[in-house]
DNA sequence: ATCAATTTTTTACGCGCGTAAAGAAAAATG
DNA sequence: CATTTTTCTTTACGCGCGTAAAAAATTGAT
């Protein structure tokens, strides 16, 4: 860190000893220098600490390095998590990830998308917000920017699609729930937003009938993304009304479990697997916070490395020029037990 | 949205009627035409859907209207949602907000620094880790970008601090717990990450000097940001050692008390101001899931609308020219009566 | 209508870098 | 060693816009 302040690539070029169109092509990828060449500008760059000015750089390129990440609410631990995996993958590849949320308002889900397209990235990697998504406009983005869907798949939009296998996920928790007491309700949001939620329901019904039980599918009211509260005051008018045939609680997701759990508390009912509780409840997601309810929750949880390395990777390569057709690609979840269910 | 493709601001200011140096005018600033002219662009605009190049903008201009917000763990909900509004606060005043998280690392938050200073921000609102904070590399990035420092202050850095008053917050609940039952002991990270710790700490030892209570500080081991495990383990441990001399638990913050909800559950203690409850618990900060623990937990909630409008509002005006001394503003909090305590 | 103040137009340059082309130098090959 | 291949240097242009300066046009008030 010693000399003079470099001001441009011209100065450092000569600092370095270097010419600049070598250097400039030396940031874009150092690895299309002679490895002697590469280690001169690496010296210079130990001494000058100098870095090119991103504004010129992606100016003039055709392509810049930079990769939006978008998901539907950040707010959400879920997606929170899943977004810090994604940047770092993207950072360990060589891209400048920006994240966006689209805080659950489809408005705003379009003015991510404009923004982005402003930023003209490399490629996307999309959460859509689902069933509220404006589908025209997400079609026109992707037709103009190479999008990576994942989470919740929309149509056959975009490079591919990489999300969680919900059927998978939830024949494989009625499963449990089935062999190892009364067979479950499935509690659900009216109106979900996400199009997974349709996915979950439907293989309830068809593993309760292949079990040979009447299913029972408690829909509840509510718009929008504060699922907690959506669960929590559905949950108490469930209970009140008696609308659950069984003991047993299958939720579409944890987030909605969370909220019902904390109206099972609410009204003195106990939840867990012991004698002296009333229900089992189990939910759908992994989610970070599910170690710590109480009882802590029963789920069937996202293979979030998996999905985002998926995601990542087929981004990646389809960014380099790999053309692929599209494809959908959906991991499976492993069950995690705990005290609830 | 008719005619051809518009490429650049010579083709738009053409096809508007106005000179491409009032069009740049316009774009850097609406008000700084004359409204006839104003007028004249934004029909034009609406017809040909334009957008300026950002990087051939952003080039030239000493200062962008880029504002980055910096949180220290954006999986947290509190920083997601604080984040969320100071994001829309910056649309809503003209600038272009980037969110970055630290997600607890020190070396991350260096990097997310560099990375900021080469987009050459207008200004910078910066909720540092806190200890674990590299004060010189905050030093120098605030020595070069107006940088606003909300949540966690460190030294008089930076234009300003904008936080909650962690005093206020302690002495406060702290008084609600002794006027309605046994005194609290108070439950923190022997570590704590972040430096609001120590001021509720204090502001606990004062509180209960005042009404002449012996204290009973139980700091338990752990590193890092996983609050909610920390308070689950470190728990279970003052449970089981019997550290806590009486039947109510202030927590230093709503992660730790949620796992100390659990570890409370997982020993069959019943938490709650019911009769056949054996303790109190509370927690600090109004955290987004603490409406959703069971028992859902009494707390004392920053002022999140409070603390991001003046937040904002102070970055604003420092950017847009006023020079002020650096000043610090804590904000009370409210508190929030659950059926934990 | 007249004059001053404000705003817009015209002209021109530069920002920092990507990139293309042609020639020089270095490395690899025989 | 001569030859081919690869890499680098030199030179040069352009990207899209900010911005400065001087001239022209518009506005507002007298």
């Amino acid at each position: 860190m010693a000399g003079q302040k470099i001001r441009n690539m011209e100065e450092f070029a000569s600092v370095s000893g270097i010419s600049r169109p070598t250097v400039s092509k030396y940031f874009n990828d150092p690895d299309s220098v002679r490895p002697s060449t590469r280690a001169r500008i690496e010296a210079a760059l130990e001494q000058h600490d100098y870095r090119p000015n991103i504004y010129a750089m992606n100016q003039n390129r055709k392509l810049t390095k930079n990769v939006g990440v978008v998901v539907p609410l950040l707010s959400d631990p879920y997606f929170a998590e899943i977004a810090r995996n994604l940047e770092q993958r993207c950072i360990a590849a060589g891209y400048r990830p920006t994240l966006f949320s689209s805080h659950g308002d489809p408005a705003l889900e379009v003015e991510v998308l404009d923004t982005l397209r402003s930023l003209k990235p490399a490629g996307v990697l999309l959460a859509p917000l689902g069933r509220a998504s404006d589908r025209q406009a997400l079609e026109r983005f992707c037709a103009d920017v190479p999008t990576l869907i994942f989470d919740s798949s929309v149509d056959q939009i975009g490079l591919a699609f990489v999300g969680s296998d919900n059927f998978q996920f939830t024949a494989h928790i009625t499963d449990y729930l089935c062999r190892t007491g009364e067979p479950p309700c499935f509690f659900e949001m009216k109106t979900p937003a996400n199009p997974n939620a349709h996915r979950r329901r439907q293989s309830y019904l068809n593993a309760m009938e292949a079990f040979g039980h009447a299913p029972n599918v408690v829909s509840v009211d509510g718009e929008g993304w504060a699922f907690e509260e959506i669960g929590r005051l559905g949950g108490h008018d469930a209970l009140q009304q008696g609308r659950f045939s069984t003991n047993t609680i299958l939720c579409s997701n944890d987030r909605l479990a969370i909220g019902l759990l904390t109206a099972c508390y609410e009204q003195g009912v106990r939840v867990g697997r012991g004698k002296d509780c009333a229900i089992r409840v189990a939910g759908q997601d992994g989610h970070p916070h599910s170690r710590y309810t109480c009882p802590p929750l029963t789920t069937i949880s996202h293979n979030y490395d998996a999905v985002s390395q998926t995601a990542a990777e087929a981004l990646f390569t389809a960014i380099e020029g790999q053309v692929s057709p599209w494809k959908s690609t959906r991991l499976e979840g492993k069950l995690i037990l705990r005290d609830s269910a």
